[in-house]
Formats: C-alpha cells, structure tokens, sequence
DNA sequence: TATATTTGCAAGCAATTACTTGCGTATTAA
DNA sequence: TTAATACGCAAGTAATTGCTTGCAAATATA
C-alpha cells in the first residue's frame, strides 16, 4: 500500500487538512469540524497522511494531537525542481525580451 | 471525474513520463517502452495526464506527439509556497545559530 | 460512580485505479 | 495492394479510495 507525499496531496481535503496545520498543531475532531463529512471520513484522512509521513500524531489525554511533518513536503519541491528550471528559464526569456524592448528608443519599435 | 495537477503526480509512472518529457517531446510508443508494462497501459496513463491539463497531445501521422504543459506544473509549487515558508524559515534559524557559533571566538563555546 | 467526550475499529458500498488481453482502424512502407 | 506500424477502444479484474453507519474503548467531568 506503500503511500507517499505525492499520495498526500492528491485529495483535496487531504491538502486541506494539511494547510489547517501550517496555523496550528490540532486535534482530530477539530480538525473535522472544518469539513463538510463525518468526523469518522475525516478521520481516515488524517490517518492516511500518517501514513504518508507528512503528520505525526501525539495522543494527549484522550485527544489526539496532530502536527505536519514539513520537511516530508521538501520532497514534492525536490522533484519540481526540474520543471521548476524549465519555467523559470522560459521567465527570463520573457524578462530579457521584456529588458530589450525597454532599452530600445520608441522610435525604433 | 475532475481530474487535476495533483492527481497526475500521484502516480510514480505518471512522475516518470513527466519526467522523460523534459528532455524532449515524445510519441506514445516511445514512452511505453520506457516502461515494464503494456503499451496500453502507458497510453492510459497519457489520456490520463492529458485529462489533467499537464500534457498536449498532437497528431503527427500515425503518430501521436506528446508535450509538456509545463506552466500546469506550477500549480504545485503554488500551492507549496505557504509550507516552504515554513521550511526556508527554519533553515534561516539554523543559518543565523550557525552564523553566531561561526563569529564566536572558540574559547567561548 | 454515572455520564459525556474523543476517538478508533469494523463492515459495507459505489466509484476509481492500475493494470491486462483482444480487436479495430488509421497511416505508412514494401 | 499487402503488410507492418502506431495507436485507441472495449471489456474484464483485483485492489484501493472516499465515504457512510454503528459500536466499543479510553479518558475526563458531574
């Protein structure tokens, strides 16, 4: 079943969830109450980016208190990064296309 | 069915093909060789990608030519800017630790 | 101690995924 | 014109997803 980052982040509540715990650590049924389903769905979310790797959850009493485990997500920007140079080369292209034009007298244009 | 950039990564073949479009455009049978499964497998997973926005398909002759769209591919890092904030800005914690150790004289650590 | 709160587990379900095999249809080359 | 190549479509399958309802267990509160 092996799941990973990119397992993660396909879901949108998934995704969603994950952005909540940018703010704050929070627990499982809180983190429900934001969504539109049972806390039970939500639940198995939660459980699922567990597993991913990209929370960590600490039982507190009898809640359940859940963290992002942010340098997981490092591993989606590792694998960008290739496309990431593709992208921004084709900025500088436009940025240098963009630097003539303006260092050019209008009469020119 | 509402598929989307999120969805295409998900899959380590889809990364894969992706991957292999960086280089250079490709037809269909091109990339299925790439891969130890059937052709039609692979021709599933470009409909698939093609369905997320993150590749073109153009006829050629018999054959079908398969290109990057690569500025889909930059959803993902949008959505990841927040989470690098909050890595880039650890790593800044630790660079400014490093930046004091650095500037002490040995005597006082 | 009785009750409320927080949570996981189990079972069930329809849809989707990640493949496969077999076949049909363009297009090109012999 | 015949044969090879490049490819999609259809149907089938086992596993996984994304959800639900119902129940049980642990912990906290009255």
């Amino acid at each position: 079943m092996n799941r990973d980052v990119f397992n993660a982040i396909a879901d949108p509540t998934r995704r969603s969830i994950l952005m909540s715990l940018t703010s704050e650590s929070q627990h499982v049924n809180a983190l429900a109450d934001k969504f539109d389903m049972t806390r039970q769905a939500v639940s198995l979310h939660i459980k699922y980016l567990q597993e991913c790797g990209v929370i960590t959850i600490k039982k507190e009493g009898r809640e359940r208190h859940c963290s992002l485990e942010i340098q997981k997500l490092t591993e989606i920007a590792d694998w960008l990064e290739p496309f990431r140079k593709m992208w921004t080369g084709k900025f500088n292209q436009l940025d240098t296309l963009l630097d003539e034009l303006q260092s050019k007298p209008k009469k020119e244009l």
